[in-house]
DNA sequence: GAAACGTGGTG
DNA sequence: TCACCAAGTTT
């Protein structure tokens, strides 16, 4: 005889976790503001990335931007640096083009319908229907990866939470047992619980407010939900980093407006083989800039992997005397290198420069 | 639908 | 060291 499945009931489900929500709660910036705009902020910065890692960025973020004009009109070197460690940078960059719209076409009033907000560049589902329904309370799903992992296993589903169709399975969820009393703390509440509860390993259950709603609780399978296949490794790339100095300057190049770290700053690289010489490195510095970079000396090397890909990078010094640039290319100061938004692998180098002394 | 897109923390 | 993750969206 099987065990009987267990009935779901929707209002004490509501009940139980809204009201574990305004107990237990975590004190985060953004949830000291009713501004959608702020709200706003936060979600983008949050996809993706720890509550730990937004506070500080978040904080003086709205301080450089308290408003969606301040925003709207901002310089996107200025904007980028404010970003900068945060990574994925087409977020800060959709983010403005998205309050560039609202601030021309609404008026500056974040739209607090799902077709409107979610014409916004950088808004897709999830963050539609969490600042619609925390900044305005409307009764919308908002499902990320924590509905995904908590529903799994209280309703115990069982598809794959990393093929993207699934995830309309469980907005449909959310959407049939979503509080209309309270949509906010509803779906923060989910979220909440699958931040300091229902993690993806070793799951507090004998904590959970809910747990007797929890079909997975009920036969034992929490361990073994959700399911979710495995990702791929990353592929890996050797390059040269050049930190190529006229006097009390450095040469930077900003990347392309598109693809990888679009719009940051750089230190001038190279792709090579694994065992490219100095000696070759200045060969190939010499045509690419036709002569006077001299003396290069290599002085450390380090590993930046990305989410999709490994860079192994030997970074080097060198002299330069006239070079005609081209046009990406900036000799900077120590000044200015403190100034422009640089990420990724040459953050690394930047950091081992002034440890050096360099510069 | 798969792949691109960052970074730092954790077991 | 390494896999896996963390409040996803765009192409």
């Amino acid at each position: 005889m099987e065990a009987t499945a267990i009935e779901f009931n929707k209002n004490e489900f509501q009940q139980d976790l809204i009201r574990w929500f305004a107990a237990e709660k975590r004190d985060l910036p953004w949830r000291r503001t009713a501004d959608p705009y702020q709200i706003w902020i936060s979600e983008i910065m949050l996809q993706q990335t720890r509550v730990d890692t937004v506070i500080p960025y978040y904080t003086r973020f709205v301080e450089k931007f308290p408003t969606l004009y301040d925003l709207a009109e901002a310089d996107e070197e200025v904007l980028l640096k404010q970003w900068e460690g945060l990574g994925y940078y087409s977020r800060a960059r959709n983010l403005q083009a998205g309050v560039q719209e609202v601030a021309e076409k609404y008026g500056g009033i974040v739209p607090s319908n799902r077709k409107d907000i979610s014409s916004l560049k950088g808004v897709g589902p999830y963050t539609a229907g969490a600042v619609l329904s925390i900044a305005y309370g409307v009764p919308e799903h908002a499902v990320d990866g924590n509905v995904m992992r908590v529903l799994s296993r209280i309703l115990l589903i069982e598809e794959d939470i990393a093929k993207p169709k699934t995830r309309k399975i469980f907005e449909e969820a959310v959407m049939e047992i979503i509080s209309h009393e309270d949509p906010s703390s509803f779906n923060q509440g989910l979220m909440e619980l699958g931040a300091l509860i229902c993690t993806p390993t070793s799951p507090k259950c004998l904590l959970c407010p809910v747990r007797e709603h929890c079909a997975a609780f009920h036969e034992g399978k929490q361990h073994e939900l959700p399911i979710k296949t495995k990702a791929k490794k990353t592929k890996a790339t050797q390059y040269a980093m050049l930190a190529i100095e006229k006097e009390d300057k450095v040469l930077l190049e900003k990347r392309p407006s598109s693809g990888l770290l679009a719009n940051m700053w750089q230190f001038p690289m190279l792709e090579v083989t694994a065992e490219t010489l100095p000696l070759e490195i200045e060969e190939q510095l010499s045509e690419s800039f036709a002569g006077e970079v001299q003396s290069v000396e290599k002085f450390t090397s380090f590993k930046h992997v990305f989410s999709h890909l490994t860079w192994n990078v030997d970074a080097y010094t060198a002299k330069a005397g006239n070079l005609t640039l081209p046009a990406q290319m900036r000799w900077v100061t120590a000044e200015e290198l403190e100034l422009l938004p640089i990420a990724g692998p040459a953050q690394k180098m930047k950091t081992a420069l002034l440890q050096k002394g360099d510069v």
